[in-house]
DNA sequence: AAGTGGTCTAGACCACGGC
DNA sequence: CCGTGGTCTAGACCACTTC
């Protein structure tokens, strides 16, 4: 029925819309959004699709769903679950991302980031070690690895100025997908207690995360280090 | 058309077959799963009816789809993102849940907890504290906080063979719908370090977990301390 | 009673992967 | 080519909440 632009799903194209008006302010949190049936009507399409669009955007904790009463703007709380770079979050948050970077080269000695990324222990890596900054103080410090074969002249681009999810998206047209993250406390080290500000031995968050692509290959692999003062992990669970 | 018990929804039937079949080893990791048109025809339903029971077991984790491929059993690494009890996470990983109760009255000066669950401060809650073990070691300890005019007569129930879930579903006919934790990292205090058999400012990972009811009441906060040398914490972000 | 989300039907076409 | 999952239709009835 509808004339083209197959390219985009429906569903897709109604999530869109409504965190446009979210975002835009015309929405805010607690206000009703349009109700299934007028989604329907509103974009010309079937009950079935205007729901899926709903229903993705509640587990993603953007909108609240409540069974004979309505969908809702959700408190802005926290992007649940959601996969984002350092650059978004700072966003979704009106917060401007700064970081400085320590380290990036192309490293063959990293035998245990190359396994987690299904590599040979000899693997030329791309190494990048960023310290996050909110506000003048340290709060983060993070390392991520990709292969060097996969992304060439990686290192040669801007990576100040821009988003490395951004960039990768872009440059090399990579979809990304889901990420898996194990995330336990550790001590800071005398290295660590330095970067970050912090007394040696101080309790911080560490979260190795391993990014897939859409079609599940391992991408990215990330050790992140947390000063557990300035940053909160908070995610949702379902039952 | 479906001859009955419209009181289980049909996806959810489907579900659990999966599962079961699962559970008893006759699906192993890496097996494919039937279709989503065989599934239509062997339950008899259609086609979105198996494929919304697919699509939720993959958000699970349970089940990984492929595109032009199909759909196989999933690593059983983790139940991503699931809200389980501690019974219920022992059971996955086919391990025995041990837990020592050290403290369950009824108490009124926490109004910290008492806040958290929407509640007047002075408000009688009742206060659970238990000590989480594996194979003999001690690894968490857990306080939990419920309304006690919510909840008459729990402390009378057994509460050390029985999973505290399962008590409120099957007793209070409570539905558990989703919960919100926030994670960060915090040091052993002297009383928590001895519980827990760990040096004094040992790195400790902290969850604190407000739990909902299926109607977004909530219904438990829990405040939960892990020793990260036998406790990981395992998520999984979409994009 | 009216409006909402939750479940479901019986089909359809498309995009993708493997043979 | 065929089977897979991904999107979508144009309806339907149910359960729930609010008025």
């Amino acid at each position: 029925m509808s004339a083209k632009a197959h390219s985009i799903p429906a569903y897709q194209r109604i999530q869109s819309s409504i965190r446009k008006r979210i975002d835009a302010g015309q929405l805010r949190p607690g206000d009703p959004v349009s109700s299934e049936r007028d989604l329907a009507k509103l974009h010309e399409v079937s009950l079935m699709t205007a729901r899926h669009a709903l229903a993705t955007l509640e587990r993603e904790g953007i909108v609240e769903r409540r069974r004979g009463v309505g969908t809702f703007v959700a408190a802005p709380k926290i992007q649940f679950n959601k996969l984002m770079s350092y650059t978004e979050q700072m966003a979704a948050r009106s917060l401007t991302a700064a970081s400085k970077i320590l380290f990036a080269k192309v490293v063959d000695n990293e035998p245990d980031a190359a396994a987690r990324l299904l590599l040979s222990p000899s693997e030329q890596l791309i190494k990048l070690e960023r310290l996050r900054h909110a506000s003048e103080e340290p709060f983060a410090l993070e390392t991520c690895y990709l292969s060097a074969a996969g992304f060439p002249g990686l290192l040669s681009t801007p990576l100040q100025g821009d988003s490395l999810f951004a960039i990768l998206e872009r440059e090399y047209d990579v979809k990304l997908g889901y990420a898996d993250e194990v995330i336990d406390a550790t001590a800071a080290d005398p290295r660590t207690a330095e970067l970050l500000n912090v007394p040696r031995r101080e309790p911080l968050l560490r979260i190795r995360q391993l990014i897939y692509s859409a079609n599940d290959k391992p991408l990215i692999y990330v050790l992140g280090i947390y000063r557990s003062d300035r940053h909160n992990l908070v995610i949702r669970r379902f039952r």
